[in-house]
DNA sequence: TTGCAACTATACAGACCGGTATGTATTATT
DNA sequence: AATAATACATACCGGTCTGTATAGTTGCAA
């Protein structure tokens, strides 16, 4: 399992802020649920805020390792590269313990724009962003940011849409919509 | 301003939820806002709770108003007014006061399935999909349930998208991919 | 065996929150 | 003038939250 009590700490901390929301995980819950106790708790993480930027560093670093794993493991051109993204989340959001993109959520607790969580999301939007760009690009899209863009949307969507009502096909639809304005950007690029 | 208290006290509170968050707004703040007291507040809203419901319920009220009065405004065609909607957004997405979906926010911040707000939220996501899939069917699209949802993604994503990163134009790259996707379902199914 | 570091156990401080109790001032109606 | 409704002022309660202080326990290594 955990390798460490660190590790361990925060595993149980990332898995209850990501089910219960971080605001409504007091320390005492992290606490109990790890099996450690508060002191502990407080030697590795000098404050909460502290443990939910590691929650959010780790769901970053989580995030990408499996779209870009994904990808890698379906497809081999960028065309199909960019629709294996939708297969990695439709995985992903048909999970049971799915309970919506993890930033998104994050940064509507922490409303402040001056909040650090703020940078968490958009550090993470950033990079998603830029991953599909890229591969819009190297597909030979017309206009790959505007692509891209359209594609994170309506992946955003979809989570949220799922979130709203599982077992929707959310994903799905959202893959089928993206299939069309791939095609579309493509075929003016010709 | 506001005829009475309830509706001052009403207001103020959901002017502060919205751009503060729900649970970051505790009950002397709105009271201290709205120049009143905790007793009148207490007096008209029961609870924390039910203040948080009637916020949402004038949210939905809100919204939905505003987007029939622009679908009726600037368009009287179903597909035109498919777009309108898209228009209808970017207008509210481009305001300062703009801070993402209230529903999206709210929801987030009550993780909880059993919630009310999570009620709320998709009480005001279903309606708002029916408009859209009426407008689809009458559009004569080919599949309207799949279109309407996939504009609903195309909306949240670029809320989300907009919030995450003001004047990223992301409510006009969204409206340009639903163009491409209202053309299609309609080119088939003619 | 001794010593040290990691961890546990528990209690508590201080702040904040939602909600209540008690009493007063103002205004309108009759 | 008497009454009732509305709103204000202020103090308080119980609970929960993050974070800390203090003391005890375990295990391992020299």
């Amino acid at each position: 399992m955990a390798r460490n009590l660190q590790d361990h700490i925060l595993q149980t901390a990332s898995a209850l802020f990501y089910s219960q929301g971080i605001k409504a995980t007091g320390v005492d819950t992290i606490v109990k649920a790890a099996g450690t106790t508060k002191m502990s708790l407080y030697k590795y993480f000098p404050s909460k805020d502290d443990l939910v930027l590691a929650h959010l560093s780790k769901s970053r670093e989580a995030m990408l390792n499996r779209i870009l794993a994904g990808m890698e493991q379906h497809a081999s051109e960028p065309k199909q590269k960019l629709l294996a993204v939708f297969a990695v989340f439709d995985e992903l959001s048909s999970s049971p313990e799915f309970r919506g993109c993890p930033f998104i959520n994050a940064a509507a607790e922490f409303a402040e724009a001056s909040n650090p969580v703020q940078l968490a999301a958009a550090e993470f939007s950033d990079t998603f962003q830029q991953i599909l760009t890229d591969l819009a690009r190297q597909a030979g899209a017309r206009n790959p940011e505007a692509l891209s863009q359209q594609l994170a949307m309506l992946i955003s969507g979809a989570m949220v849409s799922e979130q709203r009502r599982r077992e929707s096909g959310a994903m799905r639809t959202a893959a089928a919509a993206a299939k069309v304005l791939i095609e579309q950007s493509l075929a003016c690029a010709e």
